[in-house]
DNA sequence: TCGGTGTGTCTACAGGTGTAATCGGAGAGG
DNA sequence: CCTCTCCGATTACACCTGTAGACACACCGA
């Protein structure tokens, strides 16, 4: 696997779990936030109370997925990882476990099973149209 | 636990692990199999011992992913669920997860982190001029 | 200066997962 | 018939994840 760092600390590449990842998603969105704006963000929607939230902030900062900023008395949280890092990730994870690393597999799959729309089509022809350039 | 009657396919879609996945894998390939093929299968690769092995078929069977059928004084396993469902609902699940439910999205990612080799950008024009006809 | 309010850290705990040792019963061999 | 062996089932245990309470401390306002 290419992990590009090394270990220690904070280092990135630890596993984003999906409670974590929900948290990263209001990070990528804006940023920096605090843990109440983060509360403010994801609370309501996923049911949470704010000791969970800063649970999962905890955590994502020792795994190295968000950096804390001191701001007054209180921390601002920012991703250290890139979105597109994390997604190319987990797609390249998925692809390689369910379709053996081939990528066409996983778009005849989708395909199949009528998960593309006409728009999804219309839009992967022309940014298939657009790679052939 | 009080399985009054021999009902096993009563919790369908609960949730299969990584390692599990692995297990259905084999059984997906080729089945029904003994829990000793099945090692034969994955141990070496996994480096994984036969407990392993037999804990994984146990839960699989206890989540209704696998039947059993008791062939001489051993059991045979063999997958009750697809291969197809199982990947379907994995790769709508990142999908989901990660690009909003669009199919494009992915596909754009995919595409722009050159995760697709020109054979997978061949065959995937291929398949849409399939589905275009 | 003193208390309240907000913030991060520590602790907790149940459920799932990875991994494996051990037990108990059903045949196989003597 | 008795023992050995093989196999599934049971039990074990550490770690991760989701979710949250309790605690300590710093600052703002009175």
């Amino acid at each position: 696997m290419s992990e590009t760092s090394g270990e220690a600390g904070g280092t990135p590449g630890e596993r984003i779990s999906d409670a974590e990842h929900a948290i990263m998603e209001v990070l990528w969105d804006r940023h920096p936030l605090s843990a109440a704006e983060v509360c403010d963000e994801v609370c309501e929607t996923r049911g949470w109370s704010m000791p969970t939230v800063k649970t999962l902030l905890s955590r994502l900062v020792g795994k190295g997925a968000l950096a804390t900023e001191p701001a007054g008395r209180k921390f601002l949280y920012s991703p250290l990882i890139e979105r597109s890092d994390y997604v190319g990730g987990e797609s390249r994870r998925l692809v390689d476990r369910l379709f053996g690393g081939r990528a066409a597999s996983l778009f005849a799959h989708l395909a199949e099973s009528e998960a593309l729309t006409d728009e999804d089509l219309g839009e992967i022809e022309r940014l298939l149209k657009e790679m052939r350039k």
